[in-house]
DNA sequence: ATGGAGATACGAAAACTTTCGTAAAATCCG
DNA sequence: CGGATTTTACGAAAGTTTTCGTATCTCCAT
């Protein structure tokens, strides 16, 4: 039996690392068709057309995308919010390499880049707003 | 030509999965053999005593791993620290799915999991240091 | 309508990761 | 010592991800 490892839950499977960098410019981007996430991406890495194309329908089987099949080029979208992806690959992260510590993790991520003040605040003013939920 | 994503740096590659899950019982246990690494493991999943020692050994060659061959069963420990990897992973993280922003990590990291409040007000402490160390 | 350009499907090779069997080497113990 | 047990090395199969060639399909410009 072939197991991922988050794969307990329902829903899409966790995108592979090549995904992600699809998801990214989908993100960034809105729905595209396969030759605008062409463009994106070959600005950074060396990549083929056909390979993007089969990355987007693999994912699309998957569960990751949705694509609209009545319009001409084909438009493809996540399935699932920018907020759910991001939330369940921190989440993996903090279950494999934190051991669940929420803390270390944002200790590890603040100090691992410079931030600056305004971040800094609305991190800041965000726990203020967890406190007050919980008391 | 074969490329990892984040292979620009020099060190030992980033750890795969499995590789992660290795390096979390080192961490936890400090220096082992394989035998004791393997009891951790086979706790949590169901994995061969060879696959373990594979996987050791392999990251041994990569440079994950350090190993004392002068006694009896192999000794071995991470080659770098656990913050340094952390750190690389987040980093990683940040990059590949925030678009390197710290802030909307941290907020999701935040929102993953309900923190305790000693937790929260750790990274408060924490937030206030660096803004002495800024201004 | 039709020929060519771009879009889509498909299959498979290449690369990488995970898994373990088998055998040789080292150690232990009676 | 000599057999049993544990440890180590090695190779390769199985599983997964990444990559792209090739063939087919669709559309539109002539």
């Amino acid at each position: 039996m072939p197991r991922r490892s988050g794969d307990t839950k329902s829903g899409p499977p966790r995108p592979t690392e090549s995904e992600v960098a699809i998801l990214a410019v989908l993100w960034d981007r809105g729905p595209s068709t396969v030759r605008q996430v062409y463009e994106i991406m070959s600005e950074r890495q060396e990549i083929g057309y056909t390979t993007v194309l089969k990355f987007m329908q693999i994912m699309t089987e998957k569960g990751l995308l949705k694509r609209d099949t009545s319009i001409r080029p084909q438009v493809f979208q996540p399935s699932e919010s920018q907020a759910k992806v991001q939330g369940d690959l921190v989440g993996d992260l903090l279950d494999r390499v934190f051991g669940g510590s929420t803390e270390s993790l944002v200790l590890r991520a603040l100090a691992a880049r410079r931030s600056r003040p305004d971040e800094l605040e609305a991190i800041r003013r965000y726990l203020d707003r967890v406190d007050e939920v919980e008391s």
